[in-house]
DNA sequence: TCAATAACTAAGCAGTTGCTTAGTTTTAAC
DNA sequence: GTTAAAACTAAGCAACTGCTTAGTTATTGA
């Protein structure tokens, strides 16, 4: 006995999710939201109940989006060369035509502060970790040196990948792959 | 025939400074500015024009600070092996006690957009395209290769040094160090 | 001593932030 | 057709943003 949404949610948060991906946390306003997701304020608090949880399922999203990604990776035996494919399919992943986006997640890590905004960051943190076990597990398939060794070189690409989100707001596309081929040339 | 300034331009841009550092552009709001300089508004704008004008003296006076490492890499003589004592140097300056802080020009890479930043977007691409010239430089003193290959190792060189700032906020010392030295490994 | 000048204080500007609330419209079971 | 519940609209909240301005205080050369 009552009126029907006249939205449907998983649309409006992939729109909300592009924004945030193109803008930043902090800089895109709940007014930016409300455009860009076509429907008023109160309705964004009400489905939502706040900015944060907008920008939670956001994450929520992108995290599925990625999921053809992580499950390619997920789903190799070829050790460090999946890992490499899953780099090259990142950059794909992150282009908008011919402008890269970096990643939503790391594009945030860097913007946010922990102590103001724990329950983000610690989504960020989450989703980082979740990428990192997937390159210990494929690193496991080539050899059987120590953990600890291997955990190193995960750090190493780790580090390279995050490199890569800001490095592609910065290099040409010919760079970034000539970047990632350098990166796993010895491993 | 007038009142003397009650306080120095450079010791409040040093305070200035490190409030970015820490805090990001954005979200370092005048009245912030205020009390860690410990000026009025007034006399900010007085000296600085706008808080724009704050930021540009604390990319100056970083590149001053951070002179006395890209100076011993700008002498060096050891090729590669220079760059990497250059990255080693670097984890120390950006550190704060027990966390790094990352880089001041590489964190607001990441927070500026550049169509509503323009002038400070180019004081940090200045800045960065600076510290690529130091690592073509010193990798030429390796080996004679074509110049193509050089660029292609510096752009390596950058992702991974770009990486460092957001990795720094994520993982601990002794992992970073063991990225760089993974980075370094086959150079 | 005094007038000129710059440095200071503090209040206030318009615009924006995230969020709420009062009031209206749509829906649907009875 | 009535009524209750949810979805909607739009105005408005206090707090904040970068920046300015009116008024006061200190310093100086004449």
């Amino acid at each position: 006995m009552a009126r029907k949404k006249q939205y449907n949610e998983t649309e409006v948060i992939e729109k909300a999710m592009r924004l945030f991906w193109r803008n930043g946390y902090e800089s895109t306003s709940v007014r930016m939201l409300e455009k860009e997701m076509g429907i008023n304020q109160f309705s964004i608090y009400a489905s939502f109940k706040n900015k944060e949880g907008v920008f939670l399922e956001s994450i929520k999203l992108y995290n599925a989006q990625i999921k053809s990604i992580t499950n390619t990776l997920e789903k190799s035996n070829n050790g460090v060369q999946g890992i490499k494919e899953y780099f090259l399919d990142f950059l794909d992943f992150s282009r908008e035509g011919a402008i890269f986006k970096g990643c939503l997640v790391t594009n945030t890590v860097n913007e946010i502060k922990e102590d103001t905004n724990p329950v983000i960051m610690a989504a960020l943190k989450r989703f980082s970790l979740t990428i990192r076990a997937l390159f210990v597990r494929n690193l496991k398939q080539d050899d059987q040196r120590d953990v600890q060794a291997i955990e190193a070189q995960a750090d190493y690409l780790m580090n390279a990948l995050l490199g890569l989100s800001i490095s592609s707001k910065v290099f040409n596309e010919e760079q970034l792959k000539a970047i990632i081929k350098i990166t796993f040339l010895h491993l």
